[in-house]
DNA sequence: GGCGCTCCTTGACCCAGGTCAAAAGCGGCC
DNA sequence: GGCCGCTTTTGACCTGGGTCAAGGAGCGCC
């Protein structure tokens, strides 16, 4: 199976696209291979497609005049990123780096797009990942507005393990993380200090952490200081 | 001419369907009339549907169990909102509230979602709307991560007139405005004044403001401060 | 005109979270 | 093991913007 089906394949993005649809896009696709902390592109760049992530994580930032940066989003595999560029013909409004040797399949920009003027399917399906994401970003906004630092902390904590299993990787390095939340690492790193003597939270090894109280995380979510 | 009809053809969101998607359009719109405070949908109601404005302005705020409140989107004449629940078939994201006297057509989800598995050309349209409204919300993100107050005040003002006038209207209610930006509307007001004191805007009659400055707003919107 | 709204402005104070600086941890590599 | 370059933690301090409270200011309505 050539390396780039296994990729679309496994892509939540694509899930649901079989047969010549999938096959197209197959045949469009080439493999790129990201070394630890390259770029697959910078802000402003003309957007080179869709990326699909088969290995590694790559790490989507924005950065101010300031200097300062804001992580949007990691996109590990099974993820896309750099769709809405594509479709929406604008330059790439982020930087993407691999923060880990990763593999990537690419949809050159304009044969994505063609095969989207063609494929009536493929376009209905992609306009629902679209909207989730939408969902997802507003979601995100307004963790950040509506917040505080424990509150943002918690909310993430919830979301990453899902409601079943009780304990999850951050899976970043926690600066990034802290970005991500808008929060310094200073700032995440007291945090999760207070959680921990709250008994919310217990960390783990290797970067794991064990949710001890939903109930407690959820308050904190909700607001109560 | 039908008032639906109207309003669909003056919305950015539908300017270039037309024949027969857009008399199917029409078809199914509804006119939907608001009071000045009335609510078009409630935050996690079923969507009802895709609304175009065509006179008024609705506002769309979320809340948090706190009980804080983030205005995400002003919706003016020739807008659409809802599109993203609609389409994605997401409850209501958000509380939409005309904030004054506002008539819009409403397009039913359900018919809505017919008309777009059905016309491909529709579908293609709307996937490039929804592009722009992620781009637009990643915009509004990362202002409100990567600048201070007055780097959002500015950064809102240069966008708010476009490149060629040098005027324009708030157009909302301040406090508003300071939700969206996320501020309380005493920072606002303390922000304004001192934009006022150094001579980068001036503000007029009616709500309006003069930029007398680009270069000045520029300057704080990049983080100079 | 005066009264009662709601919105806006201004002032005094406070605090969550940022900043700066100094240790720890923690691999990887020779 | 020991060194080097990272990330993370911890502490002390500072500040942007929030909060609370008290006046204006505009305006519709009796």
């Amino acid at each position: 199976m050539e390396p780039t089906r296994e990729i679309l394949t496994a892509c939540r993005f694509f899930a649901d696209v079989r047969g010549e649809s999938l096959e197209r896009l197959v045949g469009m696709a080439r493999l790129v291979h990201l070394a630890k902390g390259e770029l697959a592109f910078r802000q402003g760049d003309p957007c080179p497609g869709v990326f699909a992530v088969g290995s590694g994580t790559v790490r989507l930032f924005r950065t101010a005049p300031s200097g300062k940066e804001h992580v949007l989003h990691f996109a590990e595999p099974g993820a896309t990123f750099a769709e809405v560029a594509a479709i929406g013909g604008f330059a790439c409004p982020a930087f993407a780096e691999a923060t880990s040797e990763a593999i990537c399949a690419l949809l050159p920009s304009d044969s994505f797009a063609r095969a989207l003027q063609e494929d009536h399917a493929l376009c209905l399906q992609l306009m629902g990942s679209m909207a989730s994401w939408v969902r997802h970003l507003v979601g995100h906004l307004d963790d950040i507005v509506l917040r505080d630092a424990a509150g943002r902390l918690a909310q993430r904590f919830l979301q990453a393990c899902g409601p079943e299993r009780d304990t999850f990787a951050l899976g970043s390095l926690k600066k990034d993380l802290a970005s991500h939340l808008n929060l310094t690492s200073e700032t995440l790193s007291r945090t999760l200090a207070r959680l921990t003597r709250d008994g919310l939270i217990e960390p783990l090894a290797g970067g794991r952490l064990r949710i001890l109280s939903r109930e407690g995380l959820r308050d904190l979510a909700d607001g109560a200081s």
